[in-house]
DNA sequence: TATTGTTATACTCTATAACTATA
DNA sequence: TATAGTTATAGAGTATAACAATA
């Protein structure tokens, strides 16, 4: 039997997940690339707007906007980097750390039932090669 | 250690293919839906085009420019269907096969590399999960 | 001279509605 | 009345260049 091809198939899961995730941040009113904000905000040190634009995969232009709408919901603030006066950081506020805590619990259990049909020890060996195929350079 | 989210691994991995398939599909002057058209199309019966739309993931409307530039290449061609004569079917011309299986050898080299890392059972399992994935309801 | 945040702009991708000819 | 193919158009997403302030 002929295997299917990656392209193929990774596409046709991102429109499965997109789709699953869709709602999930709806009801939380937050977009995928703001939940993909604050998601990155929480787990690693408060850096500059162009270190965030870099670590999730986003254009530093495009950022500012969608940066200003977060800002403005009070999620997170944009604070001047002392050592850079051009720069500046972003972290995320109380509510910001609340929502995003309350989105990504929803998130999971939604991820949890997508990947119900396998065994925890094939979900650890999927999550192994997934995390390798995507941090490897 | 907390695992990552599947969103954003996927997202990363799809990026990471669509870089590495860029330049392997410009080398035989196709888009990335362009490959998937001639893909689908050499995998399954002709059907008409609503059919092949919605087996690509791809919407009618948005089909007809595609198709068009792949039938002035002579790729393929779209028939009158003989028990509907509002429906057209498409199929491969031998151009488009010869160029499908083509550029389907080159994919496939690329693809054994992005896999290079895991083991062949690892490989084996890593398809029937995403398979899984891809293909369920 | 190079870099950060920003703005503006153009380009691509996608979704939607409407039209025709058939059913 | 509904459907297949088509067309047109509007909206979202994306890429790029340029600018002011600072390094």
């Amino acid at each position: 039997m002929e295997r299917e091809e990656l392209g193929a198939l990774f596409g046709r899961i991102v429109r499965r997940l997109i789709a699953a995730e869709g709602p999930v941040l709806d009801e939380h009113g937050l977009s995928m690339w703001g939940y993909t904000v604050l998601s990155d905000l929480a787990h690693r040190p408060a850096g500059t707007q162009l270190a965030l634009a870099k670590a999730i995969g986003y254009d530093k232009s495009r950022l500012i906007p969608l940066l200003d709408q977060l800002e403005r919901d009070g999620l997170i603030v944009r604070e001047p980097d002392p050592a850079d006066r051009r720069a500046h950081t972003v972290r995320l506020t109380e509510a910001g750390q609340a929502l995003q805590a309350a989105a990504q619990a929803d998130i999971r259990a939604m991820e949890n039932d997508f990947l119900s049909n396998f065994s925890p020890a094939d979900q650890r060996a999927l999550f192994r090669m997934l995390s390798n195929l995507a941090h490897e350079d």
